[in-house]
DNA sequence: CTGGTACTGTCCCAGATATA
DNA sequence: TATATCTGGGACAGTACCAG
């Protein structure tokens, strides 16, 4: 699958097509070019559409017939705008799919936003992405694209100006910051950084360094202040230079595009650390800018496809047909084994980890859109310290727990009830 | 020292589905 | 049609630990 998450020259700027596994579509003379989209099926697609102003995908896909994949071919002619689509948190089949405005006109900001723009990452906000330009002054055919408004603001003070760091009115607001002592770190966050850090006392003595890193132009909510917290503490620990004091912070509920931000904004500040000495000197800048792939220890060893892993094998099947596998190697070390499915959506009682999982793994390409689209799959195996934190993780919702993986017969054995099957 | 919060695990409820 | 079972989701308690 990795290979049709191509991001290259040839993807069009509609980013969901780049999940397409199909070559760009293209309109000549009023028909489309694509696999998907035959002559017959355009005009069937916009006479369903054109029947009443709309559609939902759900009637589409059953006007379409035995057509093999009528989400396809609506969302090629959505990449053409030809057609949009109204959704809410996902594509299902009640999104309502319409004929796309005429003149280009001026752009619906709302349901460009609710477009999808990368793989996996339906309703993604784009409250952090700014223009400094506007469209109307380009000429057509020219587009600026939106870029992130985060940047670093990085700070170091010595241990004994720490009280100095409250009267800093510029660090009054969301920010994370690092205490820094001889060999250990202990790595924090706060919707008001200075303040927290000159009044706090956290447990780390012969402080020599503080590192407070805001957003210059103060777009760092508090959310995204938790969530950077936690992928600081996991860029120190990656390089092995310094003890981490705290537990790993619980980071916040983010969507994969914020992460992918804020993991730039981040590699930006160690950037600057790293020149001037403080942190991150150690290793190629390369790897200072990029960061560590993923959390120390969170994705087990290299394991060929046909060797089993050790550990109980556990199978947990959700959501009408999606099964994730396990390995249950002891009370606090599961194993959600490579290729297991993963709901794309998280309900509203799931706690910030599931979310925030979710979005780190897809932006280090750990989870993937499955090839039909209903869920994200792994692509190594996944180490959690609960039976029930992998289960919530993969179903995207509490309510399951240890129990809620059965075993299963890892030398493939026939289920017990498959006699009575057959025989009936 | 204390309050707040996250994580884990258990319990319960409601709706859908299967079965008698 | 009534009942049983399954599944998804929320509420809650115990624990641990951070922050003030």
């Amino acid at each position: 699958m990795a290979n049709a998450f191509s991001t290259d020259a040839n993807a069009s700027g509609k980013s969901y097509s780049s999940f397409m596994p199909y070559s760009p579509p293209a309109l000549v003379a009023g028909l489309v070019q694509h696999e998907l989209v035959a002559g017959p099926t355009q005009l069937t697609i916009l006479r369903i559409v054109d029947e009443t102003g709309s559609a939902s995908l759900g009637d589409i896909a059953e006007g379409l017939g035995d057509h093999p994949d009528p989400t396809g071919a609506v969302l090629v002619m959505v990449d053409l705008e030809i057609l949009v689509i109204d959704y809410t948190d996902v594509i299902d089949q009640h999104s309502v799919v319409r004929r796309a405005p005429e003149t280009p006109g001026p752009v619906d900001a709302e349901a460009e936003a609710r477009r999808p723009s990368t793989f996996g990452c339906e309703s993604l906000e784009v409250n952090s992405i700014s223009t400094t330009t506007s469209d109307a002054a380009l000429p057509t055919g020219i587009e600026q694209l939106a870029t992130s408004p985060l940047v670093p603001t990085v700070v170091v003070a010595a241990g004994e100006a720490r009280r100095g760091l409250g009267k800093l009115s510029a660090l009054n607001r969301p920010g994370i910051y690092a205490l820094i002592g001889e060999r250990q770190v202990y790595v924090g966050a706060s919707a008001s950084v200075g303040t927290r850090v000159a009044s706090g006392q956290q447990p780390i003595g012969d402080i020599k360094h503080i590192v407070v890193i805001t957003d210059t132009n103060d777009t760092l909510c508090d959310e995204d202040a938790r969530a950077a917290e936690r992928m600081l503490f996991a860029r120190i620990e990656a390089t092995r230079a310094f003890a981490v004091m705290n537990e790993l912070p619980m980071g916040a509920a983010i969507d994969a595009q914020r992460y992918s931000e804020l993991d730039g904004f981040l590699g930006r500040a160690c950037l600057a650390l790293r020149h001037h000495g403080v942190m991150f000197t150690h290793g190629a800048a390369r790897a200072v800018l990029s960061g560590p792939r993923q959390e120390a220890g969170r994705v087990a060893p290299l394991r060929p496809f046909n060797e089993m892993p050790d550990g109980t094998c556990m199978e947990l099947c959700f959501d009408n047909g999606l099964v994730a596998l396990a390995a249950r190697q002891s009370d606090n070390r599961w194993i959600v084994l490579e290729g297991s499915d993963i709901r794309i959506e998280t309900a509203a009682s799931a706690n910030s980890s599931v979310r925030f999982l979710r979005s780190a793994w897809l932006h280090a390409g750990l989870l993937e859109l499955s090839a039909d689209g209903r869920s994200f799959v792994t692509t190594r195996d996944l180490v959690f310290s609960s039976g029930s934190g992998a289960a919530q993780f993969c179903v995207g919702s509490k309510g399951r727990t240890r129990d809620s993986w059965v075993a299963i017969d890892p030398d493939g054995g026939i289920d017990p009830a498959t006699p009575a099957l057959i025989a009936a």
